[in-house]
DNA sequence: TCTGGGGTCCTAGGACCC
DNA sequence: TCTGGGGTCCTAGGACCC
């Protein structure tokens, strides 16, 4: 049986427990470069604020709604993260960090779960200020479902109780399921399968055949038969990646190597941190995607090193190599047309 | 008409997650 | 003018090997 515990609008929860003036107002909380929003507490989603909107578009609900918008603040929701993680530990050691806001509890033998979700919610809140949610199921996917049905039904929901989850997934639609994305939900659609219920009767050798195997575990999930388990300790990075958007439209190949030069920087930092090595370096670049009118490029080139390495020097070697032949022909192909 | 049959490795692309 | 930054896994196809 498992837990899973949620941050609500977890960014801009963060903000308003440091900064009390932003808890009545509408608020986002913007990405690098300031560039779109990434996170909304509930009176901007009220205003109809989208996940990932480009912050040019909300100047007008600056001055309409008293909207609020801050920069992110990575190293501070990173620290708030650890607090909430360290308080769910001390209701069981059987515990998976699954994402900066995120964490799964094993909550087999608890009888009384409803109870105890309750405290947990209670108690992070008490301790930090954040508010969450809890979704109980006896798989992960179920927790995840019940999870997001509690968002809007009182802040916890227990889905072992079966009368209560057949409920919830006759009303439940594909494309909030954890796992189905937005092609796959327009796909079961097309299917007539619309309801997490009727994902769960679909033919399985159906769903095998059109979706693979992950949608396949999907299934069984919601049917109550654990294929996802729990990870307590979190596997090693296979890659770390450092990129940015430019602010600007840049037409000088020189910045994009001072760029390359210090993202490669940053992700050794990243790798020692972790106390690992890397075995290969990956350089890409790409044009900006929202030019529909111009030729679009999205080189990329890779090497794996001699030697696995976590030292700068080599890598960034390893980068510049990379790059002469990665920008010479996008240059060549610019000054073509 | 019929073209061997596997295995492994690599890459690219597509789907998903937060 | 201005549109994020990370990650994972799966699959298909080609190269290469015996």
């Amino acid at each position: 049986m498992f837990a899973l515990v949620d941050g609500n609008n977890f960014y801009a929860s963060c903000e308003q427990v440091f900064q009390p003036q932003l808890r009545k107002t509408p608020l986002v909380v913007l990405s690098n470069n300031d560039g779109c929003a990434i996170a909304r507490c509930a009176q901007a989603k009220a205003l109809g604020i989208r996940m990932g909107q480009p912050a040019h578009e909300l100047k007008d609900y600056i001055s309409r709604f008293g909207l609020k918008m801050r920069s992110a603040n990575f190293t501070l929701y990173g620290d708030m993260s650890d607090r909430v993680v360290s308080i769910l530990r001390t209701f069981t050691p059987r515990l998976e960090v699954y994402s900066i806001d995120e964490s799964f509890l094993d909550l087999s033998g608890v009888s009384n779960r409803l109870e105890l979700a309750q405290d947990i919610r209670y108690t992070v809140n008490q301790w930090t200020g954040i508010p969450c949610c809890v979704g109980i199921g006896p798989t992960k996917t179920l927790a995840k479902l019940a999870n997001k049905w509690a968002k809007k039904h009182g802040g916890v929901i227990d889905a072992s109780d079966r009368g209560l989850r057949a409920e919830i997934m006759a009303q439940f639609p594909v494309e909030d399921l954890w796992g189905v994305g937005r092609k796959w939900a327009a796909k079961l659609e097309g299917m007539g399968i619309e309801t997490a219920q009727a994902l769960v009767e679909a033919d399985p050798a159906l769903i095998l055949q059109h979706f693979g195997v992950v949608m396949a575990r999907t299934q069984k999930e919601l049917q109550g038969k654990p294929c996802i388990a729990l990870e307590e300790a979190e596997p090693d990075r296979k890659q770390i990646i450092v990129s940015r958007s430019f602010g600007q439209r840049i037409e000088d190949p020189g910045l994009v190597g001072e760029a390359a030069a210090t993202f490669a920087t940053r992700a050794c930092e990243k790798l020692r941190q972790r106390g690992l090595v890397a075995s290969g370096v990956w350089v890409f670049a790409q044009t900006d995607g929202f030019r529909l009118d111009l030729p679009q490029h999205y080189p990329s080139r890779a090497v794996a090193l001699p030697q696995a390495t976590g030292d700068t020097r080599l890598v960034l070697e390893a980068v510049r190599g990379l790059l002469r032949g990665m920008l010479r022909k996008v240059i060549n192909c610019i000054d073509s047309k």
